[in-house]
DNA sequence: CGGAATCCCTCCTGATACTG
DNA sequence: CAGTATCAGGAGGGATTCCG
């Protein structure tokens, strides 16, 4: 299926937003902004995100230059992750988001209530 | 799972944004504080969305209080959307992501590539 | 500790056909 | 024109197990 002219824009902001604007690489971006440098398992811990939701979601974020990813060969192995500038960059559109979410919920939790109530008139 | 206390906000975002973090909750936005009101098909038309997944995102969008339903009970009908003041104040936020998607997409194609390239010595 | 691999299930999404 | 209903495929995501 393809875009319309209309919003030209609309498909390659589309195909960004389809790696990065996910949920988990959203709030790994937003962690890793406040506290720097975190361990493979302090983002786990952090996020409640599972194992293998938080591995690939890295790996995909190291591919695509947000995240640096330092692994220390010792016994027990140490991983670091922390942000590319390229994320850094990333990191106010995406407090910019993180805020609104935070200051709108309830009013959506509002808006809902009232459209569910106007549309339990049976 | 419950998210820890390290990012105790992390859930609250993660809420919104699995509500109006989609991709097509995000370019019906765009598209609509663009061009102001739109009609159904001109919506379906601009952002190349299949009805079924237009009108369900249409729908949430109202019931979050994000957009307007303007029914005109016209033969043919006639149905245009627009953005609430709720809506408006999204739009921001929503931009600046989509200007930081178009800004970077290059970069994290490039970042892709290396990284390919990078894991490709057999 | 930091993963990779497997299993399994849900939800998202699109295609198609039908209605007022 | 603006939907709804139904079906089917694929991606998202958790739980568990195993490895370096």
């Amino acid at each position: 299926m393809k875009t319309q002219d209309q919003c030209p824009q609309c498909s390659r902001i589309n195909e960004v937003l389809s790696r990065v604007g996910d949920r988990w690489s959203v709030l790994i971006v937003i962690s890793l902004a406040r506290y720097g440098t975190l361990r493979f398992n302090e983002l786990k811990r952090n996020l409640g995100i599972s194992q293998r939701m938080l591995s690939r979601t890295l790996r995909e974020l190291e591919r695509d230059g947000l995240v640096n990813r330092t692994y220390h060969p010792t016994i027990p192995p140490k991983v670091e992750y922390n942000l590319t500038p390229m994320g850094e960059s990333f990191r106010q559109p995406v407090e910019i988001l993180g805020q609104w979410a935070l200051d709108n919920i309830t009013n959506i939790d509002a808006a809902r209530e009232k459209f569910e109530a106007n549309h339990a008139d049976a």
